[in-house]
DNA sequence: CGTCTATTTGAATGTACTCAAAAGCGGTGG
DNA sequence: CCACCGCTTTTGAGTACATTCAAATAGACG
């Protein structure tokens, strides 16, 4: 990929300011990602994929879902500009992942493979550390999503996810945000009936 | 702490067998280790400490668990033997922590302070390579805690919890399993005849 | 404008909940 | 050894709320 900072100033941001990357270190970096576009509906993994490397969302949305056997989804999480997309598991264990990641709105990514990646991470230390602090982090997060799935019920719980992105009912759709609730479609149009009454 | 692997073979065998530690090693490792008993009910964290450093679970069982606002408990996990305890973000982020870790027997653990384990981490890149693939392990964990959790009910993930600890019932109380799967007691107690009926 | 999908609304059902009480169990002290 | 106490588990009855099935309305897209 070409340097070309216009087009995506955050991530650009991210390795040369925030993270103090030099010049040439950035330069080596940007080589190795690739840019890629994911239309609506179309899926950046699905179950069974083997994560090949890990993906920057530039722009768009993506949700990352699993489903019971029942057929049933369950959205995990909702990933925006700025996130890293991918498998966790998958991506380190090489072994085919049970997540699916689909775009809901047309996404941009830049997408970098394990192996680059490692090979850059060995070069510079500075990689490698924000790459844990990373990993750290997000282990942050599902531990507190799992706190806030057991402790709170749907309602606190879509109360929750509007304070935390206000706009979310403009970009992500009510079956989306139900199944992220885990509750049915219904329940949800029900749920904000409800609370508009108020 | 002196060594004397016969009253911690687990231990030893972790850290000189499976891990590779050679005895010069093992020694120093040792005696940044502190030997802590916690009898039953006792805690070994609770909301609101900053947790100072890592223990090994050598011998009894801990829940680890959140509180609601109304003062409901929810269990996130159970703690068992060659386990390894404490609250993850409060040791990472030095920050008040929100867990509670409380022993449900007579527990022996062997604690290491922050400071200790990230010199001797620093020094043994083997002790440093351990911890990462540790995190990381419990990682996966978490995350298919919440996919389990957002995709089974509690009479699956009751099935569940047997299957993957058949003496549970002997362990921990009907109270405590039902925190863990989020209901009340009595509806563990019904459940539990429903599927003896069966 | 018409078709397809998403959302809303209605009615009946089921399951876990709450409140309440009884039964079981373990430990202590007389 | 037994009686009592406190705590855990079980059982009962009524209630609340999300679900299911079903249909109507609204919105998006060609």
């Amino acid at each position: 990929m070409e340097a070309s900072s216009d087009i995506f100033p955050r991530f650009t941001e991210l390795f040369r300011t925030t993270f103090g990357l030099d010049e040439a270190e950035y330069t080596r970096l940007l080589a190795c990602f690739h840019r890629r576009l994911l239309p609506k509906k179309a899926y950046y993994l699905t179950a069974g994929d083997v994560t090949r490397g890990k993906a920057y969302l530039n722009k768009g949305c993506t949700r990352t879902y699993v489903v019971e056997e029942s057929g049933k989804e369950h959205v995990l999480f909702f990933s925006f500009e700025d996130w890293w997309v991918g498998d966790f598991q998958s991506y380190h264990t090489l072994q085919p992942g049970t997540q699916y990641v689909q775009a809901l709105e047309d996404c941009e990514l830049f997408w970098i493979s394990r192996d680059d990646f490692t090979r850059l991470a060995a070069e510079i230390p500075k990689l490698q550390a924000w790459d844990q602090v990373k990993g750290r982090k997000s282990m942050f997060a599902t531990l507190n999503r799992l706190s806030e799935v057991k402790t709170m019920n749907a309602e606190e719980r879509y109360l929750n996810l509007i304070e935390k992105h206000p706009a979310i009912n403009q970009r992500i759709s009510l079956q989306d945000i139900a199944a992220f609730l885990d509750i049915e479609p219904q329940s949800l149009s029900r749920m904000r009936k409800r609370l508009s009454e108020r």
